[in-house]
DNA sequence: AGATTTCATTGACAATAATCAATTTGCCCG
DNA sequence: CGGGCAAATTGATTATTGTCAATGAAATCT
């Protein structure tokens, strides 16, 4: 039960992901450059691309010789869904509103 | 880097945390409540929970024999603000609001 | 064609995390 | 005081995850 939610989740878990998350708020960019950035060898980078790739978060792109990694938001959106469904209170009847 | 936050987000990360939420949701528990829904020892209960008020996500709160868990307004709130400042996209100049 | 670049995959190893049984601690009640 | 209950801690084991070096695959460049 609740695979498919730790699964999506589970892709914030790590600090080098976080890292990696961080580069891309500024755009889509390539495993190349997120390799320099990092201080990490590119077999653990890519294995990392591929936890957040497989997770819905970030969308694969693929440009000749160069794969482009950028955020998805519809991945996005799905994460912080799960998010609030497990975190809600039973007393908020609907969604907070920054409006209200 | 980023260390504080990937410990609140790893609370999110285990089926049997998410499972815990979920229980907790409906109103605080204590441990003893718990352990008859989640098929665990009691002891890996024990550490779940350890885990989940380390981060701030669970309140303990000591009532003689008993201790009953909660879930910390605050301590989700924190975590749905690093979930939105590792996942917001630069063109996001302003929080995305209901009402705009 | 052959060399080079970019990224994925494989295999091995280390580190982290989850799990349980057993024990301990703290609290209540008779 | 002593027994019993609730939860934490300890110690050991297993499972999962992160890491790297080496190799492979696909596209580009000369």
């Amino acid at each position: 039960m609740y695979q498919e939610e730790a699964k999506i989740l589970k892709a914030f878990c790590d600090e080098n992901r976080l890292m990696i998350l961080k580069h891309l708020q500024s755009g889509a960019s390539c495993a190349c450059n997120l390799l320099q950035k990092l201080d990490i060898a590119q077999s653990t980078l890519s294995h990392h691309m591929g936890i957040l790739v497989d997770s819905g978060i970030v969308i694969a792109e693929k440009d000749g010789k160069w794969i482009y990694y950028k955020i998805s938001v519809s991945g996005i959106k799905k994460a912080k869904e799960i998010l609030n469904r497990f975190t809600a209170l039973e007393s908020d009847e609907h969604e907070p509103c920054c409006c209200e």
